[in-house]
DNA sequence: GTGAAAGCGCTAACAC
DNA sequence: GTGTTAGCGCTTTCAC
């Protein structure tokens, strides 16, 4: 059986196809009579319109790519989660892609860019690629960046001000009285943009704390996943000095991290005081509670949706800008001990 | 500037449209040296095909839709993580929807169906639907349903066999010889069919083992997440004769549950057992580790995947057919104690 | 093997 | 306010 199209609907109702158009968009004004016999024809067939079609002669698709590098990261899938409201708010849907943090695959993303149509503009969350790759990109693509910082003036970036956070969460450490502190989680290389922004912080508030900073403690890491905890923290221990605090560069490496320092029979806070980045539910829950700067996901998500709407209805280019969400610092057992939450 | 279209390289390559698109879509067979020409121009002027135009000319939109309740719980995040993959490598993009558990709004996807034409079928993992529901859907849809149990033969169903898997866990415990087992997660109404199956296999085990069921320790949750866990064990812990081991519906519930427990400073296994369902990666890094049901999730994304695929490929009806994937019981350290993995 | 032309279903000038 | 009609860019039947 073939489907019901708007030209059936106009037959039925005896009416043009333009009208039956202008109904079903609340288009111009439409007499309520025949407005009346449209919608019951429309009614009658069980019509609904080709959102394809309509796509096609609008020229848009009405949908975003939302592009990360691992959906079972707590922290993209909260991501995620908040963005896909704001979308569909905004009259968009997501369509997903997951990368693997494989430059390539990201390359060509956001290359073919919105040439094939399938989607009006991203959002993306970098891993693999550089700010270079960024840069030479097919300009015509409406692009939101999360997480990597940016310099280039051609897209948008929204994320929080890590080296802020970063200072917040050693300073924390070090007002509790720690001054071994490691940090877990550095990428020293083209693509470590953001894991070297909190580098900066943990050496900012040092600085500001007139202590030295023992460069031996700063360990880096392929990824900011609880394996990279795990291994980083075994190493760590296996020094003679090891450290009395850690920063982790996000809540997965403290996680590793924490799992680690309970399987060696230390204890946390006492021996050792670990701090995370993301504030993913997990570490809400797990044991101890891990301390963490929590970014407001909720309006970096708002924010990249609408600027990335925004640029998607603007023709021509439009110069990019930095937005900045807020953060917080949340102290939790895992600094502060058991009497806290 | 105007997109590149196929007749601009038609019109460049000296050939008929037609030929270009042979080209493009290596249909039929093609001069080679027109397909030398005609490539040449099409790097020329950095052609790419209108994805919408096409699919719009096909009839199909090349997107599977895939609804979950929610992306940030870890288990449909790692779902989503396998679908993505299995059907990219069948062609597919991926439209990803989340639902909140809301009836409503998965009753709008599920009954808007294909018609829209933005999906061709869709994997939904529903909550709010009753069997009632998914029964009365737009049959047009090509449908895959995940997670809960089918009697209607007018979709697939791809899960595990809950009943065994929950024998599998609860015998664990009685195997550990703990006595009074709690179950956390019942859900005895209408939309609760998966639940209800994991307390079947609670019943079956106690049978199997010749042990009485004591039908307070059963307890009910609106939920799978850890709050549930949170405050269902509350409850048992107030109970003058607290349970020995406790079954949790889900590895988040499980997560919940122990952090009331050790928040209570009782011991886990010592004092409770505790296993869980799902395998999240959070379980097998927590303190202490949860012992769990694994279900094979990339066989599970596969087989819904290709079983979609494959439906949506068919020109009459398919009877709707019910897989199952393999899953596993994985003791931990919840179960096991510190010796444990 | 290649060309001409008729749609796919909808939108939006442009008339009336 | 409503009808007519020409596309949106691609696929594909039918001839040659």
């Amino acid at each position: 059986m073939r489907d019901i199209t708007l030209r059936d609907v106009a037959e039925l109702a005896g009416v043009s196809p333009r009208t039956v158009s202008n109904v079903v968009n609340g288009y111009a004004q439409v007499a309520p009579a025949t407005r009346e016999k449209v919608e019951r024809a429309i009614a009658e067939l069980g019509y609904r319109p080709n959102v394809l079609a309509r796509n096609l002669a609008n020229g848009r698709s009405g949908q975003i790519a939302v592009v990360v590098p691992y959906l079972d990261t707590p922290y993209f899938a909260e991501l995620l989660q908040a963005i896909i409201p704001a979308a569909r708010k905004g009259g968009y849907n997501v369509l997903i892609d997951q990368t693997d943090g494989d430059r390539q695959h990201e390359g060509e993303l956001i290359g073919r860019g919105s040439r094939g149509f399938l989607f009006d503009g991203m959002i993306i969350s970098p891993l693999g690629l550089s700010q270079q790759d960024l840069t030479v990109r097919d300009l015509a693509l409406p692009l939101v960046v999360l997480g990597e910082r940016v310099s280039d003036g051609t897209f948008d970036h929204v994320g929080i001000d890590d080296i802020a956070a970063s200072t917040d969460a050693v300073t924390h450490l070090i007002s509790l009285g720690r001054r071994r502190i490691a940090a877990i989680g550095d990428q020293p290389y083209a693509t470590g943009e953001a894991a070297q922004l909190r580098t900066r912080g943990f050496r900012a508030a040092h600085a500001a704390a007139g202590l030295p900073v023992d460069e031996s403690l700063i360990i880096s890491t392929a990824r900011f996943n609880r394996i990279d905890g795990v291994t980083a923290m075994a190493a760590l221990l296996d020094r003679e000095d090891p450290p009395d605090a850690v920063f982790c560069y996000s809540d997965l490496v403290a996680s590793g991290a924490i799992h680690t320092i309970v399987e060696r029979g230390l204890r946390i806070p006492e021996d050792i005081a670990i701090i995370g980045y993301d504030d993913i539910e997990d570490g809400r829950y797990s044991h101890p509670t891990i301390s963490t700067i929590s970014p407001d996901k909720t309006a970096i998500a708002q924010l990249a949706v609408e600027r990335l709407i925004m640029r998607i209805g603007s023709p021509g280019p439009v110069p990019g800008v930095e937005l900045l969400a807020e953060h917080r610092l949340i102290p939790r057992q895992s600094t502060l001990g058991r009497a806290a939450p």
